[in-house]
DNA sequence: AATGAATGAGCGTTCATTCAT
DNA sequence: GATGAATGAACGCTCATTCAT
């Protein structure tokens, strides 16, 4: 899928750049504190250090904004997670390696991908599209991992479930967080998923007898 | 935490169940239809069946419904969930089937799942409150299970990981229905995810060496 | 003018009466407390005992009660006032007793008549003549104590004024009290309205000639 | 007190002055015509020349509106009242010119003053309070006139009752209208008050003695 | 005679968007 | 390219009134 566009009627390109930096930096911050619905396109403006008519340059519709906060959050998790990817050393370790990393992104952006799961389904329809091809690029980079770290006897599916479990393992530790962060710190979770995840849980059963 | 009461000015109270049952049933649709902010009350009020005069004597605000809404799904699922759990049994099969029952039921009820994922943050605080100690309920209620099928040696942090892996993989199948619905049926993503719940990843390569 | 009819739907007369007293006292105090508009039919079926429903049955509309409310209240000041006019003794003195007696009323009566003054633009036209014909028979029973205990040789017009006056002068004790009863008592006030309408502000300067 | 303050969102202050002059001008008709409850906001955006959404761009609440319009008409009133204060002359005759041009301002503004009396009691306690302070300010203008137009040998209290006596005989003109315009003129009622105030009623008794 | 559930016109207010300057 | 005043459709909510029971 192209890149979804967000025309602007501004011409220099490094200034459309440059102001829309200010306004996913504001923007984002009020979608956090307070969900995109509620946040005014006067207030979007404001804490981009602009005037509302100037917000209007440079996007159409106030879900335009959305769409370039989701897709800036995206591509930030994206370009950190191709820094965890590790193509030399294909063994659990690299994998494990790995988890750790994405779960330290996800700790780091709690607040982005809690805003990114609620408010997508107010994106129109084709930025819904975009955004759910940027996920999919993202297991697939898992999936790269675990099958590069595992035996070859995996099957597609196996992979696939195994890489999807992940991702959301590492959502899950931001927005299922007033029920995680009680009884876990990021690197007891850490562990104990990594752990599940090598054994299982009947590995345990096995050793015993 | 005592039951959130939602006020009506009318006095009979089936008749009160009666019509927030209409309105639950109304607005639930026109949620996952266009979710909660751009649903209007007057479109409640028409799918519901009555004026919005009359909803305004069920309910004080729009929140209100929001609310019902949620916790008539959690009801539904809570209810649910306690016929899947079969004490009598405390072996590593009660605990698949019950796994099976929960994936079952988030099948059944994907639509209701999803809306309360993206909608529980337009709730006041209070009653965000209210609905996650009902999901901490039934994350014990999973717990519950899980401690008596499997041996004893396990910690509570890990049952409860478990518990919440479960509990997380069984709505996934629900909101990531656009990707998971691709590759899988609900049985195999059953078969598979109760597999590698049950050995690992670490297992084959075991067998093998 | 003749006086003007409530219409009710029920029969009964004296029940008739029994529930609009019920009613006028209910609606008084929510008239007092929170003005006509802000008070709703509601509050005051429930305030006066009874259901919404049995309100209609002795009224049309809103604005009947607040009719009936100013006719009660005018009634209650017009029978006491009655009863502060001497005819058998025609002197200055007896002048003095009725301003006396008159501005006690006033001061008994401060809400209600602050209520009145508030509200009665709110009436229909008609209603408003009425009220303001009630008015006009009380200053006509002052003009009445005035003509009989002062001098011959007062104009029509002086006597009218006069009547005015002290009607106003009553009155504001009630709607002026936030600065009159900062700084006078009510016998205070009393003494000294007598002695200006007596004397006049010369008096003194002529008595230093 | 400190001037109570109504926020505008718009920057441009000649331009909010500008605004609220129109809307203002636009009110105080509609509230004239039918009272401040029953004129909608739409109604005072449309007589004040622009459309709803302007006009809260200059006000926050359709009770600021009312406010405004209160406001004004005392500063108009104050204004006016400034004027008439002759304090080179203190003698009876400027008092009596003092009380003809307040009577007079009252004539010219009978309508505003009615609508302040009635309507005040819609206002939030705090611009009561503000309003209050603004009539005691009047008040407190014509007690100077008294006090510098009498002899010494006037007590305070008496100086505060006759200047509420005249402040409200003025503003009687206009809301007892109904009774007083139909027996006087403004000049007869105002050299019948005139008489009054400075002879009393005694005065012809003795005269006659 | 009494009830109270139902109605819907109409209110105050908001806010995304436009466009003249 | 930047501004912010202006717009009005649309929202959530209220409440006087009706009428079946």
């Amino acid at each position: 899928m192209a890149k979804k566009q967000v025309p602007s009627s501004i011409k220099d390109e490094t200034l459309v750049l440059k102001r829309r930096n200010q306004m996913i930096k504001g923007a984002v911050t009020l979608f956090i504190e307070k969900g995109f619905h509620k946040t005014t396109t006067r207030e979007i403006a404001k804490a981009s250090g602009f005037s509302i008519g100037t917000l209007y340059e440079y996007i159409r519709t106030k879900e335009d904004v959305l769409f370039l906060v989701c897709d800036s959050i995206y591509q930030r998790v994206k370009a950190r997670m191709e820094t965890l990817i590790d193509p030399h050393e294909p063994t659990v370790e690299s994998l494990v390696r790995a988890i750790r990393s994405y779960f330290q992104l996800m700790d780091d952006m709690q607040d982005e991908v809690l805003v990114m799961y609620q408010e997508v389904k107010s994106l129109p329809r084709d930025a819904q599209d975009y955004v759910l091809q940027k996920e999919r690029d993202m297991v697939a980079m898992l999936e790269e991992v675990i099958k590069n770290s595992l035996p070859e006897n995996r099957s597609q599916d196996e992979i696939r479930l195994i890489a999807n479990n992940i991702f959301v393992q590492g959502q899950m530790w931001g927005f299922r967080r007033w029920i995680l962060q009680r009884s876990f710190t990021l690197e007891t979770y850490t562990d104990l998923q990594v752990k599940l995840l090598l054994e299982g849980v009947h590995q345990f059963e096995k050793e015993k007898s």
